[in-house]
DNA sequence: CATGAATGAGGTTTCATTCAT
DNA sequence: TATGAATGAAACCTCATTCAT
């Protein structure tokens, strides 16, 4: 394994020092991990790198080593944050070719705001601080949240053609479903007192399907 | 040995060095509606005092004699912005005794979600910087944002107890009320391209409705 | 005198955070003078900003309000050094009018050498900074370079046209009167235990003249 | 208690970690060679270690085995390129046997401005650096060029001995004779728009000619 | 009352050098 | 012998706040 341009790699489209590829993405992940934390309980610009280093049990130099600047950490992290829940996009294809449309919403609800449940602050954290985002960046992670939305719509459209929903403004009640799941991480300080996530899922699911079902329960 | 230390009064708990409470209020009123659009736009953290003294027209100085801090400003915009669509809360009592719950909660949407509209990007701000405040001044705004559920759950429970409504739970409900009516301003950047305010007042009130009313529509 | 959008001005090019012209150019000139005697002395590269405040009797912050940044400085020092040379350009043209372009020559060179020589070491600094300055500086200085040996050409071009003088190449001629006026700055560790400044002037100049008078003396 | 501290010998006044001195001075040479081109091209301060392992090919950890520093490496540039011209040191006593010290004097300027082309931007880059190197290496360094100028002088001595050479101050000549064929290197900027090397070399050594000539040409 | 020049602690980031592997 | 991950001091620069005028 030869030359190689040592060093100034680019991992990611982020900065890094290191070739390694797989130690990049190890100690990312550690970095990651440990910054959502910090960042998440103090905020992002209350939170200085040496703060986060000690946090991260590394030195600064070695946050450097792996990561291009701060802000690429933050950008890290919401990303995650919002790639995270979308896994079930690749099995909703699937799920609606053996499932009716309201059975298939019900499951995917229940996936998606169990997801934002375990993902903890991350949610939170990601209304707080895309606008710190360079604008580049905050493109990239407002496309990722439109395809969220695009992928609930696509269900609902499959209710509508097959006469089960009936919906007035479909993008519309496809944002509630997303955004109703998001409201649990956002005001969980509220929330938290008066019903549990189950509680939670059940209410809401129901407060939608009660909007959109043709025949009602 | 001096008389006193001149200036320095305490004004609604913040540190003033003016005497004059009629020209604070006058002076505040002015920083903290310039602060609020610049803060809205560039982020409280991005925007430094040289930055908002310049878009006051006035001197950092000048800030300075009517204000304690930079964290002051952020409190007094904060709590503006919560306390401002409250006005209707006060005549909640009144609509009860003369309307159907139905209609006052009709109407208290249409109210409430017309000021997010009108307030701009007030409510995305006290999303995003609400966690940059002090404890104790985060604790003051938390109380704030809890009443205006508490005021809902009133009309709620009038429903309930008139027959209207049918609700499994009511505080969660109210809650909806409310932040479906925030979720117009914090995710304006997507909802403002699949309906105006008129059109989202309708559909949710609707998807409220829907599912709390005995009586299907 | 109004608004004026505070702070965050342009003066010359280079960012102040104040708006009073006099004061900008004082202090830039505070700056600029402490500046050049211990970058000079310590090298660009190797002195800090907090070296450099020390040096001036300032505090940091104040050096950044009248300066954008370190290379900002840099540039300045270079651009006075180069600059400060060329009041003789303007009285040039009189100068031919009135007497021989041998004379002239004999003339400017005794200028512009004692003009190297008051400068004490900007000169050097010039040939060893000039590199660090960001591209589109260095261009500014190097035109300014260029500027001082058109100047010289002319009056070798009125030698040459009155008959006095006889030279194969212009420019290159023109660029030895220059550049070994520098070179006394460049290499005084070396020139200053040989003569003094005025058997430098005086050698040089024969050394020049010998090679272009067409009656040798 | 162990035999030795492994490596840390010391070759040429600068540390190695090898005891091996054929393959410290191939090491070296490598990495001067590289160094030289990659600190010319973007200045020694601008390069990093990790920057130049990356041009070298080699890791920073190698450089580290057969070398002591940063410092050490511009040093040993420096000293090569003082050096690298001196060959005709050693050939000029002969030569002021055989031929006349015109003849001699013609020769090495030939040689000298030559060899100045050939080793690049070497020249300038001594100019500019050598003041960034540690007092002790500074004064070996100086020496060097010291002893370049005594040579020529050897030759305008026996010039004006011979009665071909008359000269007011010969170490100014002297100095004279190598600096304008450094400006070649240092200027090649302009000069390069105005002639070649050659034309160059015949320019500057009759300019010299014409002034020390008893029987001008 | 009003100003904005001045301060300097603390922010992010770089990089020469070491040392375990 | 050879590597490059790891360190942390120190660099440049910002900005909330003060205070003399």
């Amino acid at each position: 394994m030869k030359a190689q341009l040592a060093g100034n790699s680019n991992y990611d489209g982020i900065r890094s020092f290191s070739n390694d590829s797989e130690l990049i993405e190890f100690r990312r992940k550690e970095i990651i991990d440990k910054a959502t934390r910090v960042f998440v309980k103090n905020g992002f610009h209350q939170t200085s790198m040496h703060h986060l280093a000690a946090s991260c049990g590394m030195s600064i130099g070695m946050i450097y080593h792996y990561i291009g600047s701060k802000q690429d950490i933050l950008y890290l992290i919401i990303k995650e944050a919002v790639h995270r829940p979308n896994d079930w996009q690749q099995t909703l294809e699937d799920n609606l070719k053996y499932s009716s449309p309201t059975e298939v919403l019900k499951y995917l609800i229940r996936q998606y705001y169990t997801g934002v449940d375990n993902t903890g602050d991350n949610t939170l954290f990601t209304y707080q601080e895309t606008k710190n985002l360079d604008p580049e960046f905050r493109k990239t992670i407002m496309k990722a949240a439109a395809e969220d939305i695009k992928a609930i719509e696509k269900v609902l459209w499959a209710g509508v053609e097959k006469g089960e929903f009936k919906i007035a403004n479909i993008p519309l009640m496809a944002h509630n479903v997303i955004t109703l799941g998001h409201l649990w991480s956002v005001r969980k300080w509220f929330l938290g007192q008066v019903c549990t996530i189950e509680e939670y899922i059940e209410e809401q699911t129901s407060l939608i399907l009660n909007s959109i079902l043709v025949e009602k329960p």
